[in-house]
DNA sequence: CTGTTAGCGCCTTCAT
DNA sequence: ATGAAGGCGCTAACAG
């Protein structure tokens, strides 16, 4: 009969101690590394803790330390790699610092400003998606409360951010169509939507005045999810507009854009262009593969874990922000010459056709 | 000169106390929402801590109620829809039973199963994938410390698990391929990388016994990443085996091997019929549309989250395993009709040909 | 209905 | 090098 695994309460410094014979203060000592322990007392508080299977409890070290060893973050949900590989780099960083993260995701949260507020009074600080809609009364509820950090957002007064670069890469996207001859571009989404495709529509806008011709074209204000995309092309294909490429604010919204216009039987490049933001995995197996600008999404994660991290031990926030280079990947969607392979195998994401 | 929003040092309950003209019990009785509470006196505490904007700080109420109110949530990774989808699931539905989520990634985590101890030590149960590599030790470490549930795992002694069906539905699946006339089929993944693939082995196995014909075909033990799908899909045009339908453990390889047989000249499914599973969003965008099996991850992972509660709130773990039925998704590459259609704007992502 | 008080488990001076 | 004792902020009896 085997033994049943109970659920113990929990080992206590103070059965360590015990059993180690030492009091609790020697068992502190030893386990937080501190020095001035004789080696005898080391190996037995070392071994009851083994015996026990002893870990110090989180809150009740986290009240006497007066911090939580840990990173709040708040993100508006997680479909699509973006904010997954942003949690990854966020998280791996973390951990590196010995921070644990604790998750929150906005999305369909009835007093957002609520939880966000508990939130901080568990965490030694927090970072925050700064492109959502839903961030403006979020960052109001932790103001001045704990050390705050937005992601891919404005700063604010006294409110750090750090983000990918996007009207750089947006012009240089709007041009490389400009140079394929294009000449009625469209850029399909939302400035209102966040910063990063506010400062998308900036760079499209900015590609346009830097040669003669006509001025951009107003944006088209739509959500960036596959449905909307679907519609819009069919706006398209009803010929309620003229274009003959399409600047789409992400990869989800270009590819569906595409795939309806397509079905449409509008062909994509040579009747109209397409391109988008994220380099998501489907771009690169659609035919014609996506143009579309990777950003270094994990570093940023892993940047603002370690930002955060500075800020929580006391540096002063930076009224800038800081912005991360991004690269555009040219495939075929934008008028280039289709490129036969897709990522060599083992050598991860990698495009050849790259700029 | 406008204010500088310092970092004050966060109100007390003596703070609030003071502030009201009340002692600290009253304040705690008010915000714990404990009846026979004069209004006069929660008037008075909830203007004062509105006024200092007092969260109750989280460790010392862990402390004092002596649980945590939060779940820990083990994955290997983000990568893909799977855990993303999960993830969400898990989170919302901890949200709404007041509990917050702390996660952690074991990948490339040197030391995990301290990493997973020091993560039970401020959490009140944990879930963890338990269909991964890193599974086994990270078990061990919290075996008997904290409620543990294990998804998509196998239940072991005194730990429970939860997960998706697998065996069914590839049975299914792989009848459906041999009833459109193929009988050289290869399962095209590692059993051994998880009691899910191994199920889907089985079903695979058991679709073959249910029939006259060959046995099922050992099978070709690979990981599951894009590139090897790709270097298997090279061994096959290499001449190096024969297949006329591969069953593969998932999407992502699915995805990968069929890009590259159609690169070399197989037809897809004429040549050769290619199936997967998860239902990633790349499957309703390549051509031909890649059949596969929906999980309910979403489901999984909120269930997930309300038995662990269950299990941290008193329940005595189950020593079954429970299981949540999966859909076939028919689309072309198993040989089917092509259906034109992708999800119809706005319906989310329900495809027309399901089963 | 309200205030006082004793812990919750741990870290950390301060003596020894 | 070690132990005793106070305090972290909060909750929950227990008195009044």
């Amino acid at each position: 009969m085997a033994a049943t695994p109970q659920q113990r309460p929990g080992a206590t410094i103070y059965s360590v101690a015990a059993l180690a014979g030492v009091s609790i203060a020697s068992v502190s000592r030893v386990l937080q590394g501190s020095t001035g322990v004789s080696d005898r007392t080391r190996v037995k508080v070392l071994a009851a803790a083994e015996q026990l299977n002893y870990v110090p409890l989180g809150a009740a070290r986290s009240l006497a330390v007066r911090h939580h060893e840990a990173h709040g973050l708040v993100l508006p949900e997680l479909s699509g790699p973006y904010y997954s590989e942003l949690l990854m780099g966020f998280e791996s960083r973390a951990a590196e610092l010995g921070q644990s993260v604790v998750l929150m995701l906005a999305g369909g949260k009835a007093d957002l400003s609520r939880a966000v507020r508990q939130l901080a009074a568990r965490v030694d600080g927090l970072a925050m998606l700064g492109s959502a809609a839903t961030t403006e009364s979020a960052v109001r509820a932790v103001q001045g409360s704990k050390p705050l950090l937005l992601i891919a957002g404005d700063p604010r007064e006294g409110v750090e951010a750090i983000s990918a670069e996007n009207t750089e890469s947006a012009r240089a996207l709007t041009q490389h169509l400009l140079d394929h001859g294009r000449r009625r571009l469209l850029f399909v989404g939302d400035p209102d939507l966040g910063p990063d495709i506010r400062d998308r529509y900036l760079g499209f806008a900015q590609a346009h005045e830097s040669r003669p011709g006509p001025a951009a074209a107003e944006p088209v204000r739509i959500p960036f999810r596959e449905a909307d995309g679907s519609r819009f092309a069919e706006r398209l294909l009803a010929g309620g507009l003229d274009a003959d490429a399409l600047v789409c604010a992400n990869d989800e919204l270009a590819l569906s854009v595409m795939a309806r216009l397509q079905e449409g039987g509008k062909a994509v490049p040579d009747d109209i262009a397409v391109v988008g933001w994220d380099d998501v995995m489907t771009a690169r197996y659609v035919r014609p593969g996506l143009t579309t600008v990777r950003q270094p999404v994990r570093e940023l994660g892993a940047m603002a874990a370690d930002r955060l991290h500075e800020l929580v031990t006391g540096a002063s926030p930076r009224d800038g922000l800081q912005v991360l280079s991004t690269e555009l990947v040219l495939r075929a969607s934008c008028g280039c010459p289709p490129v036969a392979t897709r990522p060599p195998p083992g050598s991860g994401s990698c495009d050849p056709h790259t700029v």
